[in-house]
DNA sequence: TCTGGGGTCCTAGGACCC
DNA sequence: TCTGGGGTCCTAGGACCC
């Protein structure tokens, strides 16, 4: 049953073998910005935000490998990168002691629906090649191939010079040949490079894709899972970051191979069922489906200020992401449940809070006063960051047995651009969710600045009435029942 | 009256990913 | 590396219901 390590034996080699591909894009808004600017091929390009005149808050979104090599990576601060890496253009025009050409870097402002108008035209190819796609994000997907090829081997195993992309076994598979295809494809009908791993489940795959970065493919057929992933560091594996790498470390795990021969039950003890779950992809055993990319559960803004205790300006802010989350929404036909914002307080400390509503609504202004009224419990906190999120998204679709029918007309093409006042689902006549929310959350606000009877009391039943429904709001009992 | 277990929803926080 | 922005999933406790 457990032979798995031998190569060629397989863990489940038996007919039912899938076969799945990961593919990710390499340093992908590098790699767009080279497509519209060919002067950037093969010079250090660091994408990201914040680094322009005026600005001090920002990271790196993605290095080109070329400033990799000068030490910049995804997530540094944009000063740290400027440090290792110094701008062609201050390079240019500084007389003083100008660097070296060859030490500085070109910086490009994030383009992000450039970059997705790229990232559709490689989906179109995936999804040409794989009758399941999962897109994971703008530059990664994994796509289940199995009635597309096999893992029968091609060509002479004995051959060396045949497996120069198939990993740990040295036969080249059908599999693979398939994989180079989609690779090819997408380089040369889109122009920009791919990392492809294969492998008989999800978590191999994508362990595989990253294996051989850039440009890489690397192929894992069902028999060799357990010899591929055995050498990894933990943190190799999807699902294992800094905080788990380390407590593993703590029990002298250090290598998915280690974590493959520990004992479930213990891992389980203390990593809840996460640690089986990794000790499972550890051992190569992974049986999740490919499924399409579903809709999304949330959506939010945030923003970073530079520290401050202005408690006007948090309200600004606040309500300037809220606007956009809300038009956001909005745009995509979503309506949503819960509002909550993000509080950031230095050193780093992240502070969330939500608040549901008895129904789905699509109404900018509620969204803005209930993150308004959330935010009140911070008004003499210092922070650096602010955020806004809408989730328990309905998407309309099968909840259109509305009480009102007043959806009838002009909103057929499905685009929900109608004012919030027309929004509600549920609710009494005469009245509408909307007017409710947004009348418990000013209330509220209105308590407070007043110093009303409320004032100290749980803010979250101060904001929507968990206890006794104010005068007004009698009609509360009725819309929480069938929520 | 006390006790129990199961289920669901809500909120807050944490880890992780790209 | 003292930290940008947009997400996902999981856990845990409390409320509430049956």
């Amino acid at each position: 049953m457990d032979d798995g390590t031998l190569p060629g034996v397989g863990v489940d080699e038996d007919a039912t073998d899938r076969i799945i591909c990961h593919v990710d894009m390499d340093c992908f808004y590098a790699s767009c910005e080279r497509l519209r600017r060919p002067d950037l091929r093969g010079e250090p390009v660091v994408v990201g935000m914040g680094y322009e005149p005026g600005e001090t808050v920002g990271a790196v979104a993605t290095a080109s490998y070329e400033a990799r090599a000068f030490g910049v990576g995804s997530a540094m601060p944009i000063s740290e990168a400027l440090d290792r890496l110094p701008r062609r253009a201050d390079a240019e025009s500084d007389d003083g002691d100008t660097p070296d050409p060859s030490e500085t870097g070109h910086y490009v402002p994030v383009d992000l629906d450039f970059y997705k108008e790229i990232a559709s035209d490689v989906k179109a190819i995936l999804h040409d090649c794989a009758g399941v796609v999962r897109e994971v994000s703008v530059d990664e997907a994994y796509l289940d191939v199995t009635d597309r090829t096999t893992w029968a081997v091609a060509g002479d195993p004995d051959d060396p010079a045949t497996s120069a992309a198939a990993g740990p076994t040295d036969a080249r598979t059908l599999a693979e040949g398939y994989a180079r295809h989609i690779k090819e494809r997408i380089a040369r009908e889109v122009g920009v490079p791919a990392s492809v791993g294969v492998a008989p489940n999800m978590s191999t795959a994508k362990v595989a894709s990253d294996a051989d970065k850039p440009d890489g493919l690397v192929v894992v057929p069902p028999g060799a899972v357990s010899e591929f992933l055995a050498p990894l560091p933990t943190a190799e594996l999807h699902g294992v970051g800094p905080v788990t790498e380390e407590r593993l470390a703590e029990r002298g795990i250090e290598t998915a191979g280690d974590l493959a021969r520990a004992d479930p039950e213990a891992l389980s003890e203390d990593f809840g069922e996460r640690g089986r779950e990794l000790w499972a992809r550890a051992r190569g055993e992974d049986d999740r489906e490919v499924t399409p990319t579903g809709l999304p559960k949330s959506l939010s803004r945030e923003s970073s200020l530079s520290t401050t205790g202005d408690a006007e300006r948090k309200r600004e802010t606040v309500s300037a992401l809220a606007a956009d989350v809300a038009r956001r929404a909005r745009e995509r036909g979503c309506r949503y449940r819960t509002i909550g914002i993000k509080v950031i307080e230095p050193p780093y400390e992240v502070n969330t809070r939500a608040k549901s509503l008895p129904g789905p609504v699509d109404d900018p202004a509620v969204v803005e006063r209930v993150a308004l009224d959330l935010l009140a419990e911070f008004t003499d906190a210092r922070v650096r960051k602010l955020g806004v999120r809408v989730s328990k998204l309905d998407f309309g679709g099968g909840d259109q047995a509305t009480l009102g029918g007043f959806e009838s007309e002009g909103d057929a093409g499905g685009a929900r651009t109608n004012p919030g006042s027309r929004t509600a689902t549920r609710g009494p006549p005469g009245s509408t969710l909307t007017d409710w929310a947004a009348g418990a959350a000013m209330d509220s606000t209105d308590g407070e600045a007043t110093g009303g009877s409320n004032g100290s009391e749980d803010p979250d039943a101060r904001a929507f009435g968990r206890e006794e429904p104010e005068e007004g709001q009698a009609s509360l009992g009725e819309w929480t029942e069938d929520g």
